[in-house]
DNA sequence: ATTAGGG
DNA sequence: CCCTAAT
């Protein structure tokens, strides 16, 4: 199984022999693993970081106080790779599959411990296949800040996949599932595209290096596809149908089904750092509904209960993240108190988006002060202002 | 993991 | 929208 990674760490290449899994470039070693057989014992898990039991928060009395800024990337980059990489030299052996000991069995249980390590996994039914996947998947627009380490289990053999975060989930289950159904992978190959990854599975008897990729005639290719912003469960396996009918099942992929229909482009555009570096930025323009939905989620849930308004009112937009909704309550918090006068250059635009109605400024001006009110404990037997819905400061000051 | 704020 | 600091 040739597993080529092209992405930004370095590239290593496996193969797959005999149900073993041999490192391609470097057949010493560590390397030789047994992929073939039993279906029983599969678990696939995902390390994550668990230093965190989430405290009930007090009432935010005051302001909460911060510590100037220290401002990212080129600085902090610096240092970080040279400890990653550090890491990496010295263990050159853990990219990749790895094997790792035994130990570890089984019956799907909650938590896997391995080697000291305890994974948090859920026990996840995909493709009737049950496999662990991480409680908590979260969705980062940009390219993960670390990579995760991946587990494979099989059958008491223990792989240890480095890859990045958004991909690994979604391989993984690709992998599994095609190791599950018997499937001699040949190789593995990753190709970095505009929406994300794409990994392609070629099964055993495709050379690869001897024809090329497109050719794929009578040979199978597997595809799996990883977009930075989709949830793994989002994903439906499919069968390709571009197969004999005796091999059935040995040709299977994953689709990503958009929830909103927005297979497209992120509107990724990157503007330039203080530090002279590059990042990317999204943008998506926030449509009516969404500003609807939000406000309401606030009217109901409450300002500040983002991951609240996130889970029960946006579950169906996996783009908005709680951090999302923060920022354009604010935004609109600003427009709604934005005290009419002259537009100022916002209407100079060409196309000015759509300007919010002013009734929902008016709502959300009249939740802000709700709210505000609710948060303090008045002492003046809080039934002065009722919110009166009758204020009419009728500006167009925010847009979507 | 979540939330508040600054940029 | 992105990023960091504080919870």
């Amino acid at each position: 199984m040739g597993l080529t990674n092209s992405c930004d760490v370095s590239a290593t290449t496996f193969v797959i022999k005999d149900n073993k899994l041999v490192k391609k470039d470097n057949e010493d070693g560590f390397n030789n693993v047994n992929l073939g057989a039993g279906k029983e014992h599969l678990a696939v898990a995902v390390e994550y970081n668990e230093d965190l039991l989430n405290n009930l928060s007090n009432q935010r009395a005051a302001k909460r106080v911060r510590k100037p800024t220290k401002r990212y990337i080129e600085e902090l980059s610096e240092a970080e790779s040279k400890e990653y990489s550090g890491r990496s030299i010295a263990s050159t052996k853990s990219i990749g599959f790895r094997p790792l000991s035994s130990k570890a069995h089984a019956r799907p249980a909650r938590n896997v411990s391995l080697e000291g390590r305890t994974v948090i996994t859920r026990l996840d039914s995909l493709g009737g296949f049950g496999i662990q996947v991480p409680c908590v998947y979260r969705i980062r627009r940009s390219r993960p800040r670390k990579n995760v380490t991946a587990l494979l289990i099989i059958n008491s053999e223990i792989l240890e996949l480095n890859i990045t975060c958004e991909l690994n989930v979604l391989l993984l289950l690709a992998l599994t599932r095609l190791l599950l159904e018997g499937c001699s992978l040949h190789a593995l190959k990753f190709h970095p595209s505009r929406m994300g990854m794409t990994a392609t599975f070629i099964k055993k008897g495709f050379d690869v290096h001897g024809s090329q990729m497109d050719n794929g005639s009578m040979n199978k290719v597997l595809e799996a596809k990883s977009t930075p912003e989709q949830a793994p469960e989002q994903f439906v396996a499919e069968s390709k149908k571009e197969t004999t009918p005796t091999d059935m099942g040995q040709n299977m992929g994953l689709k990503y089904v958009d929830p909103s229909g927005d297979t497209s482009d992120d509107n990724v555009v990157t503007v330039p750092t203080a530090k002279g570096g590059f990042r990317r930025k999204h943008h998506r323009a926030w449509t009516l509904s969404e500003v609807m939905k939000l406000v309401e989620g606030v009217s109901k849930y409450g300002a500040g209960r983002w991951s609240e308004i996130k889970r029960l009112a946006f579950a169906s937009y996996s783009y908005r993240t709680s951090v999302d909704l923060k920022d354009k309550w604010r935004n609109l918090l600003k427009a709604s108190f934005a005290q009419t006068p002259t537009d100022k250059g916002a209407n100079s635009r060409k196309h000015p988006s759509m300007p919010i109605p002013a009734s929902i400024l008016l709502r959300v001006r009249e939740l802000a002060e709700m709210q505000a009110q609710a948060s303090l404990p008045n002492l003046s037997t809080g039934k002065l202002s009722a919110c009166g819905g009758g204020s009419v400061n009728e500006t167009r000051p925010g847009y979507l």
